[in-house]
DNA sequence: GCGTCGACATCACAACTGTTGTGTTCGTGG
DNA sequence: CCACGAACACAACAGTTGTGATGTCGACGC
């Protein structure tokens, strides 16, 4: 069951949905279409499956990455690493967000489940902002509800362009560039650093 | 032929991308399938044709809204009339570009199409904040380049967001906020001023 | 040992889809 | 008046898709 949702996730993320067949997704997880019909009950069924338990996944990994931060330099560059993810896998997923917000559009039950999950992550990301004025690293004239609104929409929109440019790096600069004009100059530095140490250190090649 | 496009295009915005067929499209402009393969060689040119399409209206609108503000608070007035739209024909044109990104990641020449008419894009949001900086409205220690590119993408998932979740209001709050942190306090009160002063003379209900 | 029930495979089917070949109309230049 | 080609309509085709009916097999209670 578990299986069969994770193989119709990798074969939207590599073929798109539009052209995301039972067959296919049957294929991709060694068994046939009757599995499908038997553990689903619609095609519809087995996609919304598939892209909830994706964004299921998405918002408990950031949950994990975000809460073993312990200074708020950490929290930030681990909010850094959450919105701009440098794994392939976790790029891929913007595939999966785009076909998935595509089709909530035509879908208005799962348009809502949407929502749902997205108030979470957006909470996550107010609560990180709220952390960081609590420490006075903030400026003071924000609204925090408003700034983790717009936080959430830039990477959005940034995560979007950058799986159809196929360009990483751009996103990271806007992200860092916008958590500066909150304040936020000396965390993202620290960030950056801390980055391009880590990265230097494991460059085998 | 332009018919044939603007059809394609409502039936896209009315059903989605996926459920768009050739001969909803037909039937909307009042013709037959006959008349796409004539004009068009392939399903694929007609939906490119209807996405360039209207992104070049969209684009062309864009550039007379800001071509015709003489000051900088009427400047950003149209700035944000043009990124938060209260015409509902505009709303509704989210939904082309949400399934005309998505579509870009199955087709890459046409992604690069894209890209070359939201640069375009992205350079009018740049020379807005030009324009508001060499009048010394803006904070001085921001990079335009990454500024116009984190506004652009910011109205990117903001749209998005708003498209789904049929809120129109808090993406407005959102770009006001957004240039408020920017250093356009005043210009955007003036330009919050404007919209109640007009909706209030227009509202006739 | 036997029935039964869930977990699957197999297969057939009806509904659509994009595409193409073949008319048919009609404006226009000679 | 006549050809002629563009602009379209119409119909048929081949391929695919989701779905559901039917069959197979193994675990398990009695």
């Amino acid at each position: 069951m578990a299986a069969a949702t994770d193989a119709a996730r990798q074969v939207i993320i590599r073929n798109g949905l539009e052209a995301t067949t039972l067959r296919d997704i049957a294929r991709e997880g060694g068994f046939t279409t009757g599995l499908l019909s038997h553990h689903f009950a619609d095609k519809r069924d087995v996609i919304v499956a598939a892209f909830a338990g994706a964004s299921r996944d998405f918002t408990a990994w950031a949950h994990r990455e975000l809460e073993q931060a312990q200074t708020i330099e950490e929290l930030v560059a681990a909010l850094l690493r959450v919105s701009c993810p440098a794994d392939s896998d976790r790029r891929a997923e913007w595939r999966l967000w785009a076909e998935m917000w595509v089709y909530a559009g035509r879908d208005h039950e799962f348009a809502q489940e949407i929502e749902a999950t997205d108030a979470v992550w957006t909470q996550m990301v107010r609560s990180v902002l709220e952390r960081c004025r609590a420490d006075g690293r903030l400026r003071e004239d924000l609204d925090l509800d408003l700034q983790a609104e717009i936080l959430n929409r830039l990477i959005d929109g940034l995560g979007l362009r950058a799986w159809l440019s196929h360009d990483w790096e751009s996103p990271r600069a806007c992200v860092e560039e916008y958590l500066c004009t909150l304040g936020l100059q000396h965390e993202v530095a620290a960030a950056r650093a801390e980055g391009t140490v880590r990265s230097g250190s494991e460059q085998g090649e």
